[in-house]
DNA sequence: CTTGCAAGTGCAAATCATTTGCAACAAGGT
DNA sequence: ACCTTGTTGCAAATGATTTGCACTTGCAAG
C-alpha cells in the first residue's frame, strides 16, 4: 500500500543554507530589485496557485506602486530560470507556483477554486508503462482531477 | 505546422441513421446554417484537435465569408449541448474535438506536435481511489502526457 | 565610494484571443 | 408564403498579457 499522503512539505535542507525562492534566484543571477524581493516573498508564502493579479494585489499590499506589467515579467523571467512553475487550469488564467522539487498533480476543487496537490507513484508509474505501450518517452505530464468535497 | 492532410473521411452509412455531428446537432434543436454544416463537417473530419483559427482557415476554404466570430460562437454552442469537448494544453489556445462517446486522455508529442488519444481503465480507476481517500469525489479530470516518440 | 551600463521598471499603447451589441438574415415550423 | 426566433456579419469592446521607450537602479569593477 503505498497510499500514504504526503501532505507535509519539507523544506529544511539538511546542513545547507535556506533554499528560498530568494537565494535561489540570486543563484541564477537575476537581480534582487526592490520589487522582486517583495513578488519572490508573497510567491514563497503563497500555499494556493495564484495569478497575475492575486499576486499583484499581495505584493501592492506590501509594496504600493509595483507595476502589474512588472509582475508579468518577473514570472516570465522566473519560469525562464525554472525557478516556478506555470499552470493553465480550465478557468483560463495562468497560475504559478514556486518550483516543486518532487512532482506532483493537482486537485481542483471545483466549487471553491482551490487548488490543492498531491503526488500519486502508482499513478506515475502506470503512465510510464501505458506511454510506453504506444512507443512513446514521457518527457513532462499534466493531472487535473476536478473534484467536489464529500459530504458525510 | 499542419503537416500531413488527414483527407479520408469513411462514414458507415450501413442501413440506418448515421451518428454525425450534423445529425447530432440538429437533434439538440440547434439550427442547421450553411456555415455550421460546414463547421460541423470540419470538424468531424479532424483528426486532430483544432482550434478555432485553425477550424476558420478550413472551413474558409470550402466556404468563404464565414466570419470567425461565427466560429467562436458556434464552439460555445456546440459545446454548451455537450457536442463538442474543449481542451486547453500547454501552447495556451482553446482546442475541440467532437464529443468522444468513451473517456479518453491525451498524449502530446512534444516534438510534432500531434495529439494522441488514448484510455487506460487502470488509471481511472487509481484516480477514483486518490480522491475518494482525500475526500473527494472527481467531477472530471483531465490527462495529458507529453511524450517524444522512442526510436530504437 | 563613485561610476558605467546592462538589467529592471513604469506607463501607455499594442497584441492576441475571445466576446458582444446590433441590425440584417434565414431555418424551420405553421 | 409567413413569422418567430436563432444565427450571422461586422466592428467595437473586453480581458489577459506583452512591448517600446525613456527612465531607474542593482551591482561589479575601478
Amino acid at each position: 500500500m503505498g497510499g500514504t499522503a504526503p501532505d507535509v512539505y519539507d523544506r529544511d535542507m539538511t546542513g545547507s543554507q535556506d533554499d528560498t525562492l530568494l537565494e535561489r534566484s540570486r543563484r541564477s543571477g537575476l537581480r534582487i530589485t526592490g520589487q522582486r524581493r517583495v513578488i519572490l516573498e508573497v510567491l514563497e508564502g503563497a500555499t494556493d496557485h495564484p495569478d497575475v493579479e492575486e499576486l499583484h494585489r499581495k505584493v501592492s499590499a506590501i509594496e504600493p506602486g509595483v507595476n502589474i506589467a512588472t509582475v508579468y515579467r518577473t514570472m516570465n523571467t522566473l519560469a525562464e530560470h525554472g525557478l516556478i512553475e506555470r499552470h493553465t487550469f480550465e478557468d483560463g488564467r495562468t497560475r504559478f507556483e514556486p518550483a516543486p522539487t518532487d512532482h506532483h498533480d493537482h486537485f481542483i476543487d471545483v466549487d471553491t477554486g482551490d487548488v490543492i496537490e498531491f503526488v500519486s507513484d502508482e499513478i506515475e508509474r502506470l503512465q510510464e508503462d501505458i506511454a510506453r505501450k504506444h512507443g512513446f518517452e514521457i518527457v513532462s505530464h499534466k493531472l487535473e482531477l476536478y473534484v467536489r468535497r464529500i459530504k458525510d
